[in-house]
DNA sequence: TTCTTGACTTGTATTTATGCCC
DNA sequence: GGGCATAAATACAAGTCAAGAA
């Protein structure tokens, strides 16, 4: 059978591929990192369940249309198989199923055609790091770089044959991961009626036989001298930014790389007198007047305890304002740095209260710490040290933007930057202008690590005491006597009788453990099979329903008195904004819902008490009241490097936290998700010259060089993620760095075949063409070992992260994954969008998302009632087509002059003029048409998660630049949610690209 | 140098709210 | 207005990664 491909493999390209492969190989690499087409083999697919089992994927239109070029090109493979040594097994083929193809084999093709002016450049020859670097890419000269590598993977699909001896693979093909949710071929009709997630991964036909924990002796890589240069030249690379950025961008930027020398410095909070932050509240809009949010305050009545400890203003003191006064505020502030002297969070309360006119100059941007904006000094020297003491970064993105290249690259940066920062010589006033400077907080991981400076918070709002019910459950068929607390844990797992977790012997086994503790030694009850918890289930079923039959105004009555407990809980003021908290309700008691096979799963998860809770609050802050008479909590912190307010153990592993964090709307998480993109726009600039490090290592004859090159380039090219090492007590699930000989199957002749359970054990499944040597390197590394052993065994996310950050300050493994999901989609909305309607536009957007979530593997549970809603959709299409073709009969009829037949229950029809049927025979046509659009786009997204990538990996300027540009309202893309989630993105010029 | 801890982001599932159709 | 479908909100599990302890 032939390996289903993506449109963007051209067949000659395949064809020639392997002969020209080596020498070749290394261009391939720079030019398409993201390449190659994915199929699928049935063969395991068909253990498990099949996700996408009978979607029809418009999108895959030219995936079909290339299966018989596939075809062509599994034969040219053939050839090449004989020429090329390798390991692998015999190509078990595929299904030719559109429903059984991956996610990636579902990546429509259709983007733009691969520059082909990319050259592969001579290493430089840097004696920094360990890695050979090459010359990067001229700017401007090939923008290819800037692609994603699934777009790459396309844009060569466009390319058609090219016969180019520069293409042996087409490396540009997209390797998204699969359509097929764990990769299974069941159908439907057998997803489970309950469970959804134990549906999703049935994890024992791919699950590794041996022990994920096998721990093995790590190299590592990289000297201490190199670690000293590359501190040393981060700095240097500012350089090239420093015009470019606006010095709040930058501090970020060196803070994110460690750069200590620059952020610290430079962010670092002052020494606060005796405390605090202007007091502002977001949601007040413009408004310099102090307003007290008596929920927030809850109780503390005011003005005695504003005249506590009146704290020693300089020069000022802490307005309350709105969120938006209060950049402008800031920005103000930021005029001079001198004598900022915070006041208290007491005062804050004070103003709450109604203190007035404190003057903003004590929002004002304080002197730093040690009086100085040291960082500069420091850099601008560092900046004029020998290339020498260049990291491997610095030279990277050095030569990226040198010569000529480089005006092209500062053109670049500057245009994106003058939309939203004001550019300076100065770095002082840079600082003052900069974005974040007109935000009322340090930004996240600035100034020593300082988050905040005054937090004020109520603490957390615990689940209500359990109310037994009463309901007897059977043992052995007579009921059984419980005390509440028995009851509460058997009511735990009576209402979970519905769900997939009933088929799984772990999880009764662990709840029966658990359950048997409670119970005592001597309990009647003894075996979890003589257990029959129906009348529980039922008694919960019937409280359900009765809660669902309550009338609008008893449901309205029971919201407004939750809100009304929760309200004091909601908020935080942090640094005088007050802000949303996100979670800021216990957990309450319940049985582990761990996902895949997880060893934990039923496990009791006991109810969390005040005693359990650390507070971290203000240090003049009122220490939340413990809501539970008699209680107390367990500890209260005043640490202002961490962005938590609270924390407790988790129950089911203690050496883990829950926490409670501010909601996404707050300031802190969004610059925090600021700085993520800028990151991931950074690494744009850097990515050519890591692709060529990587490709030249490729065939290294340091095996972990050559272990980190591979690692980097299915992170780069899959969008991987990197993969910790996970203990015994966790599910077995891989990333990139802990794959398993038995999870990557080469087949020659340069095909990998990708299976593992992933994060979430969501089965990853993808066979990808890749550089010969990269296969070669695989096949390598899985010599000598069995399926369980690692395949990357020189290789930990440490090493790779440390060789990243060699690389390009601060570059991690999963900031590959946002910048490819950014980038695709700026780009796809770039190319794709036409003059339209605005439904048109959406529908654009909506492309793009998808490409990117099938990239990222985002993968939702088939809903239980898809195949209802399928077949409801196919019937109305059934009744829309009868009713045209009686349309059509009347046409005829009314055109002879003739009545309208009967209608099918023998009712005469009103007498239509020929051109009101015409009418209605066109309307019809557009309903049936419509629904088989929708049709179609419901089983195309029937296992694709949209929502994920647009929180998480999406960079929110595009989206609102692109909405500018074309005049889509951004509440046609964002919901209320990530509209406040990304307010710090609604100002972006239009012109913004990533 | 390795291991552990801690803090945070990412991700799917579940629950709840909203809107649409009949 | 009831039922269904979908979207939004919430819950909480499971990742990543850095720093500090051993």
């Amino acid at each position: 059978m032939p390996v289903l491909s993506t449109k963007a493999l051209p067949v000659d390209s395949l064809a020639e591929s392997p002969k020209e492969s080596t020498s070749l190989a290394k261009e391939s690499a720079l030019k398409s990192p993201f390449a190659s087409p994915a199929s699928i083999s049935s063969g395991k697919a068909s253990l498990v369940k099949k996700p996408l089992a009978d979607s029809k994927v418009p999108t895959l239109a030219a995936d079909r249309s290339n299966h018989t070029l596939q075809q062509n090109t599994s034969s040219a493979m053939k050839k090449e198989k004989q020429m090329i040594n390798s390991c692998g097994e015999p190509h078990s083929d595929s299904e030719d199923s559109e429903d059984n193809k991956p996610l990636s084999a579902r990546f429509s093709a259709g983007l733009p055609k691969v520059s082909p002016n990319r050259t592969n450049k001579e290493p430089n020859k840097s004696t920094l790091g360990s890695t050979p670097l090459e010359a990067p890419r001229v700017k401007g000269e090939d923008s290819d770089d800037e692609i994603p590598l699934s777009l790459k993977n396309q844009s060569k699909s466009n390319a058609g044959p090219s016969g180019s001896k520069t293409h042996e693979f087409d490396e540009n093909k997209p390797v998204a991961p699969k359509s097929k949710k764990n990769g299974s071929t069941m159908v439907d009709n057998q997803v489970k009626k309950s469970s959804t997630i134990l549906n999703k991964r049935p994890v024992a036909e791919i699950k590794s036989s041996s022990n994920s924990s096998n721990k093995r002796s790590k190299l590592v890589h990289g000297s201490s001298t190199a670690k000293k240069v590359s501190v040393k030249a981060e700095s240097k690379v500012d350089e090239d930014h420093i015009d470019y950025f606006p010095i709040s961008e930058r501090l970020q930027m060196a803070i994110l790389s460690g750069r200590k020398s620059f952020s610290q410095s430079s962010v670092k909070r002052p020494k606060l007198v005796d405390g605090s932050a202007p007091i502002i509240d977001k949601q007040v809009s413009m408004k310099v007047e102090p307003k007290v949010d008596e929920a927030i305050l809850s109780g503390r009545k005011s003005s005695s305890q504003s005249s506590v400890k009146r704290p020693k203003l300089v020069d000022g003191s802490a307005p309350v304002v709105d969120k938006q006064v209060s950049m402008k505020l800031e920005s103000k502030s930021d005029d001079d740095g001198t004598d900022y002297v915070p006041i208290s969070e007491r005062l804050q309360m004070a103003l709450l209260l109604g203190k007035k006119s404190l003057s903003q100059s004590s929002v004002k941007r304080p002197k730093l710490g040690d009086g100085s904006a040291p960082s500069m000094k420091a850099e601008s020297k560092l900046d004029e040290e020998d290339d020498d003491y260049v990291p491997i970064s610095e030279r990277l993105k050095k030569a990226n933007s040198s010569g000529t290249k480089m005006a092209s690259a500062k053109q670049k940066v500057t245009k994106v930057v003058s939309s939203s920062f004001k550019k300076s010589n100065k770095s002082k006033k840079v600082l003052k202008n900069s974005k974040f400077s007109k935000s009322s907080k340090v930004p996240p991981g600035s100034g020593e690590g300082q988050k905040w400076t005054t937090l004020v918070h109520n603490g957390v709002i615990f689940p209500p005491p359990y109310k037994p019910h009463g309901v007897k459950m059977l043992y052995k068929g007579q009921p059984v006597n419980l005390t509440p607390e028995q009851e509460e844990v058997a009511t735990m797992f009576a209402v979970m009788l519905d769900t997939e977790y009933m088929t799984k012997p772990k999880f009764k086994e662990n709840f029966m453990n658990d359950w048997r503790k409670i119970l005592g030694k001597n309990h009647i009850i003894q075996r979890l099979e003589d257990c029959d918890f129906t009348p529980i289930y039922d008694w919960h079923q019937k409280e359900k329903e009765k809660k669902k039959q309550m009338s609008a105004e008893e449901k309205k009555a029971l919201r407004e008195e939750k809100l009304q407990q929760e309200e004091k809980y909601m908020w935080a003021i942090v640094d005088g904004v007050k802000e949303k908290v996100g979670n800021f309700r216990v957990e309450p008691p319940g049985l582990f819902r761990g996902r895949g096979e997880h060893p934990k799963m039923g496990k009791l998860k006991r109810r969390i008490r005040p005693k359990d809770i650390t507070i971290n609050i203000g240090k003049d802050a009122p220490v939340p009241e413990c809501p539970i008479p008699g209680e107390r909590w367990k500890e209260i912190r005043h640490d202002n490097t961490v962005t938590w307010l609270a924390f407790w153990n988790d129950p089911i592993n203690p050496k883990e936290f829950k926490y409670v964090f501010l909601a996404a709307s707050s300031s802190m998480k969004g610059q925090s998700d600021k700085v993520k993109y800028e990151k991931a726009r950074l690494l744009k600039d850097y990515i050519h010259g890591i692709r060529s490090v990587y490709t030249k290592d490729f065939t290294s004859k340091d095996v972990t060089k050559r272990q980190i090159a591979v690692a980097t380039y299915l992170i780069d090219k899959l969008a991987l993620r990197a993969g910790n090492e996970k203990d015994d007590d966790e599910a077995d699930t891989v990333g990139c760095c802990t794959l398993k000989v038995e999870n990557v199957e080469p087949i020659p002749p340069n095909t990998l075949k990708f299976d593992f359970l992933g994060k979430d054990s969501i089965r990853y499944q993808n066979e990808v063409e890749v550089e010969i040597p990269v296969f070669k390197a695989i096949q390598q590394f899985r010599t000598g070992k069995s399926g369980g052993d690692d395949l990357f065994d020189k290789l930990d996310t440490s090493i790779l992260n440390a060789h990243l950050k060699e690389l390009m300050p601060g570059l991690t493994a999963k900031v590959f994954r946002t910048y490819n999901a950014s980038i695709l989609l700026d780009e796809m909305l770039n190319r794709e969008t036409k003059d339209g309607d605005l439904a048109q536009k959406v529908v654009v957007y909506q492309n793009a998302n998808k490409e990117v979530a099938i990239i990222c593997n985002h993968q939702r549970t088939v809903s239980k009632s898809h195949s209802a809603q399928m077949a409801r959709l196919n019937e109305k299409i059934d009744e829309l087509k009868a009713l045209l073709d009686e349309l059509k009969t009347d046409l005829d009829r009314a055109k002879k002059g003739k009545l309208p037949m009967k209608s099918s229950d023998g009712k005469p029809k009103q007498n239509l003029s020929p051109e009101a049927l015409e009418r209605k025979i066109i309307q019809t046509n557009a309903k049936i048409e419509k629904i088989e659009q929708d049709k179609n786009t419901k089983e195309d997204l029937k296992t694709v998660a949209l929502g994920t990538s647009k929180i998480n990996y999406l960079d929110p300027r595009i989206t609102v630049a692109w909405c500018k540009r074309h005049e889509v309202p951004i509440e046609k893309i964002f919901n209320k949610s990530l509209l406040a989630k990304f307010t710090w993105a609604m100002e972006v010029d239009p012109s913004f690209r990533f």
